[in-house]
DNA sequence: GAGTGGTCTAGACCACAAT
DNA sequence: TTGTGGTCTAGACCACTCC
């Protein structure tokens, strides 16, 4: 029966994997945009000749992933980045009072530069490759509280650069809604460092103060490595939560 | 039909839910002990006077929050403190390699005393309870790689101080194990900070060195807060991991 | 009221482990 | 061979959204 769809693959793995891998296809190749109601799970079990049951654990596994998002009554939602997202899956940092706010943004630069070597290393190009940079200092409850290097590869994103200090704040729902670009999982190194002279006077404390260092690598939905961005954050009126669960 | 079980709760949820809590309650009880193999799906959806189905649905959620673990064609066990939990779940400190290993320990000290503020908060208990202290080194790849200070109730854990420098290594398997105590879940808050004195001398590096230091707060089946524990750690051939999913 | 996803059931067959 | 969990199906009813 599942022969009959022409983009499910032939090896052998349960169906609903299978389901699952050629819906998330369809959402790589932009044959349904963020905010878009996929067709309801009776039509997707009709289109792909197996039962609702099927459609429905291949579904759930992908809102498990934040890939779609399930609303009873209304439909099954293509992900789209918003604040919220941004804030539950990718923003780490808590205040004093246990609470989250997105920060605000500084952009002190952007512009093409040539990968150096950790750069070319996190975003899988050769070193030397054209890149955007974005430099900014983050703003916490009026405080600045990290500078932020953010580095994408150039090819991906046509003249961002041109945007200069009107990079927004919200910038996966730019790498999205200008770029056709979905951030879908990240993984974040952390590290203690000592404050460089740079960081210091953004930062308005002494050289040398520790600071939390995140370096994160973010991965689209087609696996490519798409933006490396290094954070260095105070840990005076703000902390990184991480839950084990 | 979920009426006839008289540890079902009455106000409405899900079904499966009411059997998850319930069978959660069965293992915070210690009804069945880590390790165990837990009566068959078919086995509990009789004893509940459910389907099947929707027993599995309450041990699908059971096994992701890691309360059980489910195995093909032999059944599904009560989840046990082992290295590799430790491992995967609660320990995020990756070395160079991208590999991680479980850190060996030196205990310098093990006695009682009487909860500090920080440690009375964490606990959720009154300043001056009697607490055991734990404080010890942790070697990654025989060099010193942080300073940890593990504090618990000690009305929970009697006699844990009388271990001294025998605290095993694997702590939650202890206390799994002679304490009926189990780990479920933790909350970590990551700061940088500047190496004491006392962790200069330990971890051979100068004072003020920046440490990622690692405040733990575990919680047990009960929902109880446990455990508390500082960790200084050196990041310079070791870091902290998280993956954004 | 029509349509969506959420829950619940019942039954079939498969993959795997233990014996 | 027996029993377990894993997959897949089919159908019922409920809760919610939207028109």
């Amino acid at each position: 029966m599942s022969a009959e769809h022409p983009s499910l693959t032939p090896a052998y793995r349960p169906l609903y994997q299978q389901i699952r891998e050629a819906l998330t296809r369809r959402l790589a190749s932009g044959d349904w945009s963020p905010g878009v109601i996929l067709p309801s799970e009776t039509a997707l079990a009709q289109e792909y000749g197996v039962s609702q049951g099927t459609i429905r654990k291949a579904l759930d596994a992908m809102a498990a992933d934040h890939l779609v998002v399930r609303h009873q009554g209304r439909g099954t939602e293509v992900a789209r980045h918003n604040d919220e997202r941004s804030l539950f899956q990718f923003f780490h940092i808590y205040g004093e009072d246990g609470q989250r706010r997105l920060p605000t943004s500084r952009v002190l630069r952007c512009s093409r530069a040539k990968a150096n070597r950790d750069e070319a290393a996190a975003l899988n190009v050769h070193k030397g490759t054209m890149v955007v940079r974005i430099y900014r200092v983050r703003d916490l409850n009026e405080r600045p509280a990290m500078t932020e290097l953010v580095t994408v590869p150039a090819e991906l994103f046509p003249d961002l650069e041109l945007l200069g200090k009107e990079v927004p704040n919200a910038i996966y729902e730019l790498y999205q809604r200008r770029y056709a670009i979905s951030v879908q999982r990240a993984v974040e190194q952390l590290y203690a460092v000592a404050a460089n002279s740079k960081d210091a006077t953004l930062l308005n404390v002494q050289p040398g103060t520790p600071l939390l260092e995140i370096r994160r690598t973010a991965v689209d939905l087609e696996n490519r490595s798409v933006e490396y961005r290094v954070s260095r954050c105070l840990t005076r009126h703000q902390h990184y939560l991480n839950e084990l669960v």
